[in-house]
DNA sequence: ACGCTCGCATCAGGTGGGAAACGG
DNA sequence: CCGTTTCCCACCTGATGCGAGCGT
C-alpha cells in the first residue's frame, strides 16, 4: 500500500513535506526502521538509537556511516547484536548498563545500541524496495536541532500489546488508536519550527489472518489500497521547544477502513482489515509559516518503534489483546468484570494500566506533567527511556546494529525477510524476545511504581494517568503531592499493599525465564520463538486468556487474581532483570536516583 | 459585593460485545 | 458455509456548564 511503496513516495505524497520527507528523513527512518523492526523489534531498536544525523545520511549503507560514529556503542551492541536478533535484544537489555551509566555516554551508547533506525529493508516498504533515495539522503550533521532524540512515552504498554500482536480496531467512522502513540522529543533546535507527523505503513507483505489462536500469513497484501497515511499533529508545525516541552500525543489519531471518506482525511488513516502495519514518526523542520523546507532534505528525520506494529482488524481476534485493552483502556472500563478487583487487588492492572492506560499520563509525566526540563528529560531519557530513544539516525543505526552485530547487513535483512514471510510467528517470536527484555526494564520499573502507587495512593484520582511509572518518579517530585490529595478520598483500597504481596510469587515465577531469555542471547531468540508459541498459548490460558474467559465465560472465578498475576509476572520478570540495569545507570538527578533506586531496591 | 474554588449534573465521545448483515 | 464487516447497545471517561460555598 501507500506506506510501503515507498516510504520516500509516501512521504512525497505526504502533503507537508513530501518533497523533503522523500528526500531523507522519512526515507530513511523507514528503512531503517523497517530493518529494525523485523530484526529486533521495538526493543532492540528502543535501545539503539543513533544520531539522527547518521542514520540519515546514509541509511542502508548509511549503516556504516552512522555506525562508525557510534561505534562505541555499537560495539557493545554488536556482541549481542551482531549474532542475530537475539543478540540484539540482549543486547538492548544489556546495553543500558553500560551505555546507560553516563547519561552522556549513554546517549551516545544509545544511538549506537539503537538498531530501531531499522534498516530500509526491514519495512515493508523496503520491501518494495527501498529506496536508494533514502540511502542517499545524508543528513548533514545538521545543527544541533538535527539531532533528534525521540522516546516512546508508553512503551512498556505497547509491549505488552506487542507481545501478543498489537491488533487495532478500524471502523467506517474511525477507531482511536490504544495503545496510542505518544513521544518525548529531545534535540530538537528550540527556535526553528517542525511539523511533527505519524505515518503508518505496510509492516510486511503479508495478508494475515487469525487461526489457532495465532496470526498467519495468508496470501499476499493488498498493496493497492489507497487514503491518507499520514496524520499530522495538530499543533504543527510548532517549536523545538514547543515539541520538548511536553510529550507529544497521537491520541486522536483514527483508523479507519473507509476509503470513501475524503473528509476527515486528515484526522484519520486509512488502513486495510487483517495487514500489518508500522507506525512511523517523522519530524521535519519547516519555516515559520510551517511551509517545509524545501532546501534541506536533511530536516527531516523519521523514528519507528518496532513494538508499535500492529494488524488492522474489524474486529478483536485475539482475546489477549481485548483483554489487554479492556484493562488498560478508561474507556472500556465497563467491560471490566472485576472492575473492583482491579482496584483493589490487581495492583498490576492498576500498575501497569496505569503507567501503560495512561500513555498519556507517562508521557505528561515525565515531561508534561511534570514539566520536566531539558535536564529532567536528559536523565529520564537516559535513565530509562534510553532504550526508547531514537535518533532519526537511529533507525539508521538500528539497521546497522542489526548490522553491526550481523556483519552482514545482508544477514540481518534476510532475517527480517525470512521473519516477515514466516508470518506472524515468526515475527511475533522476534517481537516477544525483544519486549521481554524491555519489559523486564520498564516492568522492574512499573512494578515498584504500581506498588508504591498502591500503597501511596496515587492511582486512583490519578487514575490511569497516575499510575504511571513516572508518577512514582513524580513522587519524589513535587506533583506527587498533589496526586496524593485526590487519592485519599478515591483510594478505598488501601489494599493495594497487598497485590504486592502478590508479587513475590509471580515475580519469582517469572525471572527464570527472562534471565533465561537474557542469558543467552542466541538461545534467547530460539527459546523465545519457540517460547511464543507455547507462551502465546500459555499466556493466553493462563493468564489473559483466562481472564478473558473470565470475564466472557466468568470461568476462573478469580479473575481478578489471575489477571493480576499475569501482569504482575510481567512486569516483575521483566523488572528483576532491568532493576540491575537501572540501578547501574546512574540517574542523573538525585530524583532519579532515588526514582531508580526506589524501583531497584524493592 | 466580588472573585475564586469546589462539587454536581449534563453532554459528547470512546470502548468492546453481541447479533445481524454482507461477501466470497 | 465461513469469515469478515457493520450496527447497535450499555457502560465509562472527559470536558463543560452551572450553582453553592467560602474568603477577601
Amino acid at each position: 500500500m501507500l506506506g510501503n511503496e515507498g516510504e520516500s513516495s509516501t512521504f512525497a505524497s505526504t502533503k507537508e513535506a513530501a518533497d523533503e520527507r522523500c528526500k531523507s528523513p522519512a526515507v530513511d527512518g523507514d528503512n531503517s526502521a523497517a530493518g529494525s523492526r523485523y530484526a529486533e523489534h521495538g526493543v532492540g531498536a528502543d535501545r539503539y538509537y543513533i544520531p539522527s544525523a547518521v542514520s540519515k545520511q546514509s541509511p542502508e549503507p548509511p549503516n556504516p556511516c552512522s555506525f562508525i560514529p557510534y561505534t562505541p556503542s555499537g560495539t557493545v551492541y554488536s556482541p549481542s547484536s551482531a549474532g542475530r536478533y537475539p543478540s540484539s535484544l540482549h543486547l538492548g537489555s544489556v546495553l543500558p548498563p553500560a551505555g546507560f551509566s553516563p547519561s552522556t555516554a549513554g546517549r551516545s551508547h544509545f544511538s549506537s545500541a539503537y538498531q530501531l533506525g531499522q534498516g530500509p529493508g526491514c519495512i515493508y516498504p523496503s520491501y518494495t524496495g527501498s529506496g536508494s533515495a533514502l540511502s542517499n539522503i545524508t543528513l548533514p550533521t545538521a545543527g544541533p536541532g538535527m539531532r533528534a532524540q525521540v522516546y516512546l512515552c508508553n512503551r512498556p504498554l505497547w509491549l505488552k500489546f506487542h507481545r501478543h500482536q498489537t491488533e487495532m480496531i478500524i471502523t467506517k467512522q474511525g477507531r482511536r488508536m490504544f495503545p496510542f502513540l505518544s513521544f518525548n522529543i529531545t534535540g530538537l533546535n528550540l527556535t526553528s519550527h517542525y511539523n511533527v507527523f505519524v505515518e503508518v505503513v505496510l509492516a510486511d507483505p503479508n495478508h494475515w489472518r487469525f487461526q489457532g489462536g495465532k496470526w498467519v500469513t495468508c496470501g499476499k497484501a493488498d498493496n493497492s489500497s489507497q487514503g491518507n497515511k499520514v496524520y499530522i499533529h495538530p499543533e504543527s508545525p510548532n517549536t523545538g521547544a514547543h515539541w520538548m516541552r511536553q510529550e507529544i500525543s497521537f491520541s486522536k489519531l483514527k483508523l479507519t477502513n473507509n476509503k470513501g471518506n475524503t473528509h476527515s482525511t486528515s484526522q484519520m488513516i486509512v488502513l486495510q482489515s487483517l495487514h500489518k502495519y508500522q507506525p512511523r514518526l517523522h519530524i521535519v523542520e519547516v519555516t515559520e509559516d510551517g511551509v517545509d523546507d524545501i532546501s534541506s532534505d536533511v530536516k527531516t528525520q523519521s523514528f519507528t518503534f518496532p513494538e508499535t506494529q500492529f494488524i488492522a482488524v474489524t474486529a478483536y481476534q485475539n482475546t489477549d489483546i481485548t483483554q489487554l485493552k479492556i484493562d488498560h483502556n478508561p474507556f472500556a472500563k465497563g467491560f471490566r468484570d472485576n472492575y473492583d478487583s482491579m482496584y483493589t487487588a490487581p495492583d498490576n492492572d492498576r500498575l501497569t494500566p496505569s503507567p501503560t492506560d495512561s500513555p498519556r499520563a507517562h508521557q505528561i509525566v515525565p515531561s508534561a506533567r511534570y514539566s520536566m526540563q531539558p535536564f529532567f528529560q536528559d536523565q529520564f531519557v537516559n535513565n530509562l527511556p534510553q532504550h526508547r530513544f531514537y535518533n532519526s539516525e537511529r533507525a539508521v543505526p538500528q539497521t546497522n546494529n542489526l548490522l553491526s552485530p550481523q556483519p552482514e547487513d545482508g544477514a540481518s535483512q534476510r532475517w527480517f525477510v525470512t521473519s516477515m514471510q514466516q508470518g506472524g510467528n515468526s515475527t511475533s517470536t522476534s517481537n516477544k524476545l525483544d519486549l521481554t527484555p524491555y519489559e523486564g526494564e520498564y516492568s522492574s520499573s512499573l512494578l515498584p511504581y504500581g506498588i508504591k502507587s498502591l500503597s501511596m495512593q496515587t492511582s486512583h484520582a490519578l487514575s490511569y494517568y497516575q499510575d504511571s511509572p513516572f508518577s512514582t518518579m513524580t513522587a519524589g517530585w513535587g506533583p506527587r503531592a498533589a496526586y496524593q490529595r485526590k487519592v485519599p478520598p478515591s483510594l478505598p483500597w488501601s489494599p493495594r499493599p497487598s497485590p504486592t504481596a502478590g508479587f513475590p510469587d509471580d515475580s519469582i515465577k517469572v525471572k527464570p525465564q527472562v534471565e533465561e531469555e537474557v542469558n543467552g542471547s542466541g538461545g534467547l531468540i530460539s527459546s523465545w520463538t519457540e517460547a511464543q508459541p507455547s507462551a502465546l498459548s500459555l499466556d493466553k490460558t493462563d493468564s489473559y486468556s483466562s481472564t478473558c474467559k473470565r470475564r466472557r465465560l466468568s470461568l476462573n472465578g478469580p479473575s481478578t487474581e489471575e489477571s493480576s498475576n499475569e501482569i504482575k509476572c510481567e512486569d516483575l520478570a521483566s523488572a528483576a532483570p532491568n532493576s540491575s540495569s537501572y540501578s547501574k545507570e546512574a540517574p542523573s538527578s538525585k530524583s532519579m536516583a532515588a526514582y531508580y533506586s526506589f524501583y531497584t531496591n524493592p
